[in-house]
DNA sequence: CTTGACTCTATACCGTGGTATAGGGTTTAT
DNA sequence: ATAAACCCTATACCACGGTATAGAGTCAAG
């Protein structure tokens, strides 16, 4: 693999298409220092790192932009966890509101499921039931 | 309010958008029985339950295109229970997965969030740090 | 110097569930 | 008869994170 790499060879070793990098050149997680006469990208190795990198923190709930200020700390201030710190806050903040909705969900759902086993053969499906408005209730 | 109901109606009672209901229509979940002269759209008074139905089956965690399932099964055979509990256990296990996956990533970002509160001054911030591909593990 | 693999930009499209806007027509009360 | 309030279609746009396509140019090996 030779240095400097081209965004065909960023792409395979990251894992992701090349097309997902430009892309995240225009979200502005990631720039090609420089461009060959013919203007094509040239990235550093270390671009593959970062590539990484962002595929973590999304994995881990974080929004582009939010990745995006990340590598922006990671940058210019390795040593000052705050706002980094605060970033991973809002992040789970928003992991624990969504698992609370589906826990919700989730205990609907299996009441519902079991009530259709033990529903009487007359009776009407107890899961439409559930989600019609009380018609005379 | 009147017999029939124009779309303005509808909408107000079941609490949704006038533009909310056109695009059911066009997702196949609802439609006007009749057009007045003019064009303009007419509705029995049960289609707000209709919509009602529509709206608590998504706080459940039912796709647009499930719900159209759901309610031509209600309309069809409203004494049948298997595919409609069919379609819940799709959902839920849907539901599931997602909340494997949060929790998994709740407790990652709490472990680093700890590790941020637990690291000396001179240390290197600890969710930067595990976000990196291993540099000289 | 040609060929094939690669790359470029720009633009459109995907799914999901809508919302907004433009430019018009209808209904109903006064 | 007119004006307010409502409705119509069609189209574009929103977030989100990409993917696909068209049409052109570039690079490297043989």
């Amino acid at each position: 693999m030779k240095v400097p790499l081209r965004i065909g060879a960023v792409a395979e070793a990251a894992g992701v298409g090349v097309q997902t990098l430009r892309y995240y050149e225009r979200r502005g997680l990631l720039s090609a220092r420089h461009r060959t006469a013919g203007g094509y990208r040239e990235y550093a190795p270390d671009t593959v790192r970062r590539v990484v990198f962002i595929r973590r923190a999304q994995a881990m709930g974080f929004t582009l932009d939010e990745i995006r200020a990340l590598l922006a700390l990671r940058v210019r201030e390795s040593r000052r966890c705050e706002p980094v710190k605060k970033s991973a806050e809002i992040a789970r903040a928003r992991v624990r509101e969504q698992l609370v909705a589906l826990r919700r969900m989730d205990k609907v759902l299996a009441r519902l499921i079991r009530a259709c086993d033990a529903r009487a053969v007359t009776e009407e499906c107890p899961i439409l039931a559930a989600l019609e408005p009380e018609e005379r209730s």
